[in-house]
DNA sequence: CTGAAAGCGCTTACAG
DNA sequence: CTGAAAGCGCTTACAG
């Protein structure tokens, strides 16, 4: 409900009847023009477009979705913004977007319960399709994208719905390349630092780092729980280090602003040295990781191509709502090595 | 031009119509439900609310602004993603306006150039006004929002133009804290790094800095050009701060993250401790401001109060567009001391 | 206070 | 290949 306002004072915008007017044709025609598949003389779309152009003219988008049942919208659903990785997702994947004429109706929600209502908000705009970056929807609020007929993309973190498409690298092949870098420089106490739980990039780098770790004989990686995805969650997880009965000599941390902060937790509250004393590894590759003051070694996600498949699924899912839901990992880069890590010296065990 | 696509076979949404005759009322009595001050009986109203809400329905937005000219859009152009700040400001900003109502389509251009036409797709929605986070607009789109009947509302960086609103923290001022704090702890050489040279805020900022230092009868500070608000630009300073004919011990850093790549490079570079060699200050006070290993010293941005004031045009601006264009500049905090300055001693000149 | 009718700016069968 | 007409889902004068 809100309050009924006088309406817009500016200039009325130029109409298809104006144009067809100008042009002495009907509108039939004139909208014709702006549809490669309708049938209509080509020198008369060609002069229905220039003049178009000439006088500003472009097809009231509200008007058309109302016909079309096409909004040419796409919702973005965000809320882990404490990870550098998202705004840089975020913008590049609106770039993209906007290349292939579809524009972006941004939802945020701080906390997850919000998430619901703002997809709500987001679904009376009808959008095409919904992307999600770094939130988990409830089955709830999916099941509301399908009742208004908006397939959901998830980016990154993926859900176990298997109506939903996703995109997202192969994590559990990054934990396993992480594991095997640290095993092939003789590290053998290993540690996971693990982020917020019920995340599918969370879960699937631990079970390739464990997993990968028992396949190679060594002793299975003891799991600390930072719980979050954060700087301040791995600046305390030092403290969960710490309390441990032994030190674990190889750290893989769930991500890589997860992997500073635990850095910075351990050489400011232990006194530790990254990597005399231990060897970290994180995971994304954010610019910050290069950055002197961290230079952390760490897993490069594909951004590119996960951009591009993201992309491919929207246009076709923008053509056809109907599309077969699928779900693409794409493999991560070989650990970067930067200088949070180093080989250990050979132990008599 | 796009390609005629079969229709969205979704179930068919509920309509006025189906919600009228569901209640035997007509439709007119319907709508004026949800408007606030339409005149309907407060009991048909609450009937027809309560209705609405059991079997979903909600107003079409398209078919509504159609009529009414209102979008409910708020249009949000973004582009320099390299500062931390933005992302969250990005996003509070989002999460404020969803709360009274609005929706936000986002326009991301990585360079300026491309801006333009970001902005031109946008009006195409008809946003009831564009807010400009980061970026400038060529004085030919802030035309063409004009012609569209979009106020804009830049945020933080300012407009040069009057007829936009304008919201952002009183950078001059902020400047001037910085200088005196400086030269209240005994730094007589001062140096300013110099951002992006058309940005308000930055332009701002070292006028301030500048001219506090001359009403102290200080040297006037010399002026690095870093040319960019990022890690990069700052780290490149450094070695024009090395070429510098001598060494400053103060130096005021246009906003944090240019002054965490500045810190880096004088380190990394130059060898030179901060705050030992010189004393650095930021401005934002962006969250990895605080982490241990930067530890900056800086002016923090009143952004609560800058988004409740962007809040409060919007509004203002959607009960109507001819809202008289006002920029409001709010005093920023008092330098947030930590570890990148220190007094310095007593020096016979 | 309510309803019938016109109209917002488009697209799309349907005829020609 | 083009045009006249119906209709998308709403709101809003206008009558009553």
């Amino acid at each position: 409900m809100k309050a009924k306002t006088l309406n817009r004072q500016s200039k009325p915008r130029v109409t298809v009847k104006d144009l067809a007017r100008d042009l002495g044709m009907s509108v039939s025609t004139v909208s014709r023009a702006f549809y490669a598949d309708a049938v209509i003389a080509p020198t008369t779309r060609e002069a229905v477009l220039a003049r178009a152009q000439e006088i500003g003219y472009k097809p009231n988008p509200f008007a058309q979705s109302l016909i079309t049942k096409k909004t040419q919208i796409v919702g973005m659903v965000v809320s882990d913004i404490n990870n550098p990785f998202y705004p840089e997702v975020m913008t590049r994947l609106t770039e993209d977007l906007q290349a292939i004429g579809m524009n972006v109706m941004l939802v945020a929600a701080s906390d997850s319960a919000k998430v619901d209502d703002a997809v709500r908000l987001l679904l009376s705009y009808q959008p095409d399709l919904v992307i999600i970056l770094a939130a988990s929807l409830s089955s709830e609020a999916m099941r509301e994208c399908r009742v208004a007929g908006s397939p959901c993309i998830f980016f990154n973190r993926l859900s176990l719905d298997p109506e939903c498409f996703g995109v997202s690298c192969d994590n559990r092949e990054g934990g396993r390349r992480a594991a095997d870098f640290l095993i092939d420089r003789n590290h053998r106490a290993l540690a996971y630092v693990s982020a917020f739980p019920d995340a599918s990039t969370n879960v699937e780098r631990k079970e390739g780092f464990v997993d990968r770790a028992k396949e190679r004989g060594v002793a299975e990686p003891v799991v600390i729980e930072a719980g979050r995805f954060s700087y301040d969650a791995g600046y305390a997880a030092a403290d969960a280090f710490a309390a441990l009965p032994f030190r674990p000599d190889g750290v893989f941390c769930a991500n890589d602003i997860l992997a500073i902060g635990f850095i910075e937790g351990v050489r400011e509250k232990l006194g530790l040295d990254v990597p005399k004393h231990l060897s970290v590894i994180g995971f994304d590759d954010i610019s910050m990781a290069h950055w002197p003051s961290h230079s952390l070694t760490t897993i490069r996600q594909p951004v590119d191509e996960m951009l591009a498949t993201t992309v491919e699924f929207a246009r076709a899912l923008a053509a056809n709502p109907e599309e077969k839901p699928v779900v693409r990992r794409i493999v991560p880069s070989a650990v970067i090595e930067r200088n949070t890590t180093r080989w250990r010296m050979e132990e008599t065990e």
